[in-house]
DNA sequence: CAGATCGGTTCGAAATCTGAACTCAGCGCA
DNA sequence: TGCGCTGAGTTCAGATTTCGAACCGATCTG
């Protein structure tokens, strides 16, 4: 053995991506923050194939992310709706659509804007809360948190 | 036709992930935040396919994310860098990283943490820089941009 | 020369994704 | 009574991707 197997990081980022790092689930969740918690509504805005999109709100909704709560009975039908964890994923899609809107929008134009307050466009900024000020790459070092016991 | 045909948003969210929308990608973009930009290192650290990775790299240096630098000539070896555009891809990266840590983390805690300035651990928070109040779901409400010319 | 490093490529098998069709239940309506 | 519609999926065959492992070519290292 040649001790150059260190293996994958246990890392946050890498096990969020197991639920929610694939398209069509992080979609999924832009649409409940949307308002869509329809399935039909969901597949025919996000595009998702029905097939996909029912497995992805599976997952996410094992995950803690999305609940499923039925709105009728008799034509039974769903709605699915975020838990607090997946309110939490708010910056992740924030951040990602702020980026597009940055470096992916056309001479257009973003797309959608978010008003924030019904009052300005959303600017979004990542601070840290410690000291108040914008988080930059290269500003923070990563440190293992705690020694391995093995 | 029965109207029903609602195509999907174009959306920068949706942009965003035809590009950083996988699992590797965004290891991969990881990795580079955290100093490897080596393939090998790469591959061992997050844990993909040779392959898969290679096609990554691939794609995300066209998407503008990375760049390929030579560092060595003769043994012809390379090393990719964040642009602009890439570095700009932190809050998307902290956030994951921040949702992870607060809703994976085993009662060990998170595996990682960031120090901030070499001073305390990073605290990221979404605010709004226009107002500087904290973004919450819901505060916020989509607004098409323009009026589409069709 | 034998290995190791580095940055990939190539391969076949396995898993996944896709689109289209199908299901089941009730509702509107003529 | 039958016809089509909506909603929420499921099922299926076929295309695409992914995986894992092996391979390649170049170059230093002993």
């Amino acid at each position: 053995m040649t001790a150059a197997a260190a293996q994958p990081r246990a890392c946050s980022i890498a096990r969020t991506l197991e639920i929610v790092g694939e398209k069509w689930a992080l979609l999924a969740v832009r649409e409940v923050f949307l308002g869509n918690g329809r399935f039909d509504e969901m597949v025919r805005r996000t595009g998702a194939p029905r097939d996909t999109m029912a497995a992805r709100l599976r997952t996410l909704t094992a995950a803690g992310i999305l609940e499923r709560h039925q709105y009728s009975r008799h034509p039974d039908r769903f709605e699915y709706q975020l838990t607090t964890a997946g309110r939490d994923l708010y910056p992740v899609i924030v951040s990602l659509r702020s980026w597009g809107d940055r470096y992916l929008a056309g001479p257009a134009g973003p797309p959608l804007v978010l008003r924030h307050h019904d009052d300005h466009p959303l600017e979004p900024q990542m601070i840290c809360a410690a000291c108040g000020e914008p988080v930059r790459a290269g500003e923070s070092r990563p440190v293992p948190a705690a020694a391995p016991a093995g």
